[in-house]
DNA sequence: CATCTGACGACCG
DNA sequence: GCGGTCGCCAGAT
């Protein structure tokens, strides 16, 4: 299974919104839901930029095991993402992809009349 | 080939 | 809100 979509998708998401495996695997239509979200995290190549920390699970409860939930939290905290009750404020961090965000470059669609 | 194991999430008690 | 079960599915044992 190659991942590459989701690790490009995962890495569109802007700084300070986090997003969840759930709306991820949906976004991207993968075949086994969330839980093949979290197999592509699970994944996630390092040193290659790959926001990893930006994607939590459903109301943004940190899902990673420790040590990987400190490092998690961490970097949230140094995009300014709030953490309360051990869980991401989804009301105010959660990133709304556009529908399908892994464009190339974005269609223009210009045209205003048919 | 049989089982177990998850960076999930919906459901239920 | 928390813990247990279940469906899901690719890898590891």
């Amino acid at each position: 299974m190659s991942w590459d979509p989701v690790f490009r998708f995962v890495q569109q998401i802007p700084r300070g919104r986090v997003l969840t495996y759930g709306a991820l695997a949906k976004a991207l239509r993968l075949p086994g839901g969330a839980r093949s979200a979290g197999r592509a995290m699970a994944a996630t190549p390092s040193g290659k930029g790959i926001p990893w920390h930006r994607v939590v699970g459903e109301r943004g409860k940190i899902l990673i095991r420790e040590p990987y939930a400190s490092l998690q939290r961490k970097l949230l905290a140094s995009e300014g993402i709030a953490i309360l009750e051990s869980r991401v404020d989804l009301k105010r961090h959660l990133w709304k992809p556009p529908k399908k965000s892994a464009r190339k470059h974005q269609t223009p669609k210009k045209r205003i009349h048919k």
